[in-house]
DNA sequence: AAACCTATCGTACCGATGGCCTAGATGGCC
DNA sequence: GGCCATCTAGGCCATCGGTACGATAGGTTT
């Protein structure tokens, strides 16, 4: 009954969590799918396929899931919630974070990040020792032009519609992206959006 | 945890509460103001006039704020988590139940009862958006499956990595993106991420 | 003058995206 | 049994998005 076990993809095992609980079990959703039960705490990475379908079934079941995410996010977190999760925690947490989330999850408690936290209960959770998020310094870094195609993308225009917004060709408009894409380090328009935004809300 | 206190009016201070912390002090609000500190365990109870403002200032200083309420709701659960409360407990909880709240708090865990757990879970989304109810409808149009695709594609992934999350095939990914454009009158996955993440960061 | 940055526009290429259509399997409801 | 919603998946096709590899022109720095 009340056991540990981390659900993977493959051979996921991070050092950290094996550090953390010696005794817990690491494998894979067949391996773990019946023999989680009441009062078990299930550690299952966001690798694992459907993992939201997992984690309904397993907390309904009365275990103590709680979701490990490599790129922790807002919507993923409350897609953790709402799926059962009483934790949602960064995959490369540290020891402490890791016991602690345990510990208060196998309480019954809620376990999750400080900015996730300020999204589901508002705003005030920030100045709870939750670190100060990178300020808008990056936006810096880019050219006004760019700075101008940036801010049109991140309000959700095509490209055509930007190109028409600064009166200038499509082709333009591509040419100040790639050179935004790769300033920022993000792969897509889809990326920067995110981004912007979260700085947004940090700033306001 | 420095000390743990109870912040009462009057003599309300009830028996299984010094059974739950003998060493616990209780006092009235001008007894606590000025010595509650970082660290320290802080349960309010809801019969203090003007709790939501003391527990958003105790709580910003650091402290673990835990309203006791005798009349638990979802909305005054909510008004305390909104206000930096870390627990929201049943004023007449059992002594076993007081203390796993404390454990969990000093964790930099969430504690809001299991009864309340769901509903606070449930009423995340609700309590994101500037546009509650709004937020709340467009949501509920879609099925169990598309929100979990629209979650996902909120994120900022493409089709083949939901499919490959969701176990499915991208052509069974654009099916449901199709299904919730529609449903939500939004034109792109552009539109759709900015309708989510508006709903997830205003303050309200 | 040479090097460099910036803004502009072009072609070509290719994967991603989204609309429109069909359709099997399932399960709930009348 | 029929009806309907849901999930799944495929084909077809037009468009969009992003990169690679340019080119031209104006400005600044060295």
């Amino acid at each position: 009954m009340e056991k540990t076990l981390f659900v993977v993809r493959g051979e996921e095992t991070l050092p950290r969590w094996q550090a953390a609980f010696p005794e817990g079990e690491h494998g894979t959703v067949e391996q773990a799918r019946s023999s989680i039960g009441s009062g078990d705490l299930v550690w299952v990475s966001e690798r694992v396929d459907e993992w939201p379908t997992l984690v309904r079934q397993w907390s309904q079941r009365g275990a103590a899931v709680v979701v490990l995410s490599y790129r922790p996010s807002q919507a993923q977190g409350l897609e953790a919630l709402e799926a059962g999760a009483r934790g949602y925690v960064h995959a490369l947490a540290n020891v402490e974070v890791l016991r602690q989330a345990a510990t208060v999850v196998t309480h019954q408690g809620l376990w999750v990040g400080p900015e996730l936290l300020s999204r589901v209960v508002g705003s005030s959770f920030r100045a709870m020792g939750g670190a100060p998020r990178a300020s808008r310094e990056w936006l810096e870094r880019l050219t006004e032009r760019e700075r101008a195609v940036a801010l049109a993308v991140a309000d959700g225009q095509s490209n055509k519609e930007v190109a028409r917004r600064l009166a200038i060709s499509d082709r333009t408009v591509k040419s100040h992206l790639s050179a935004i894409f790769r300033k920022l380090e993000v792969r897509d328009r889809m990326q920067l959006v995110l981004r912007l935004s979260q700085s947004e809300t940090v700033d306001s």
